[in-house]
DNA sequence: TAGCATAGGGATAAAATTATCCCTTATGTC
DNA sequence: GACATAAGGGATAATTTTATCCCTATGCTA
């Protein structure tokens, strides 16, 4: 397993959010299993563009963070559920500001981001309907 | 310059606002400025722990975003100042709700970031101090 | 005059993160 | 039998991000 070389900056809550949210989808996983959308091969689905093994990888890390369990059905094919936990719960209104913000925002933001001379192209499709899925979400 | 390769995801609010805050430390840079800690050898002498070099590499992407405005002196040696826009500014109740989050849960989350077997030792030099800087902010 | 402060940036090395590919398990279907 | 499904993980390549190092400019100070 990879092994991390420089120490990680821990010393303020800016950092430790950073930490725990740090990896390309990880706010994304949590809205997703936030919705109700809790089984991998559903998250895989509804997320296209994550991979199989990245899927796996970062929920792992979520998990190891304690912001999602993990409950496993002794069936075959596997299945397995994963769900907030109480600290994961309380990321939710965080997870909501940052995708408010950035929908509120789109049009500005899309501009600027396109014309960065790093970015040369963008991948934008439709975004992943969570909301229709449910209504409320459950709570718990 | 660099180039991305694979495109950039931003099919929805999450991942625009993520690419904002794309950076180790964006959301501290954000932080400092909106504490009136506007000048890059200020903002280096407090977050202990930047290099010269990212640091202005960082502050010209948020330029680049729009998130901060810069303004030149024309003074030798050369004197610059930081400041949020008013899209930034928009950012910072989420900024401070990320910090506030990792304070909370301090105890816990370093926890389980420290037993993270890719995690081998941690950087956890006293938090700069932004608050007693200022009261309160000032805005614009 | 040597060195410091101030801000910026090029070039490149190192580190961290993601992507790709392949293998495992066992049941069900064509 | 071949293939799909479901989830996981090892190994390694590719990509992206950070870190290091060095050079620019000018006025001030020891």
């Amino acid at each position: 397993m990879y092994e991390r070389k420089i120490p990680l900056t821990i010393d303020c809550g800016l950092h430790l959010t950073k930490e725990v949210l740090n990896g390309k989808w990880k706010p994304a996983l949590l809205n997703a299993i936030s919705m109700d959308v809790k089984r991998p091969s559903e998250i895989l689905r509804l997320l296209q563009g994550v991979t199989r093994r990245v899927l796996t990888v970062q929920l792992k890390e979520l998990e190891e963070h304690g912001m999602v369990e993990k409950k496993i059905y002794p069936q075959l094919p596997p299945k397995v559920e994963y769900s907030l936990t109480a600290i994961g719960w309380s990321l939710m209104p965080i997870i909501d500001a940052l995708n408010q913000w950035g929908d509120t925002n789109r049009r500005f933001l899309e501009t600027v981001i396109t014309q960065d001379p790093k970015t040369t192209q963008v991948s934008k499709s439709p975004c992943p309907a969570y909301r229709h899925l449910l209504s409320e979400r459950k709570i718990g």
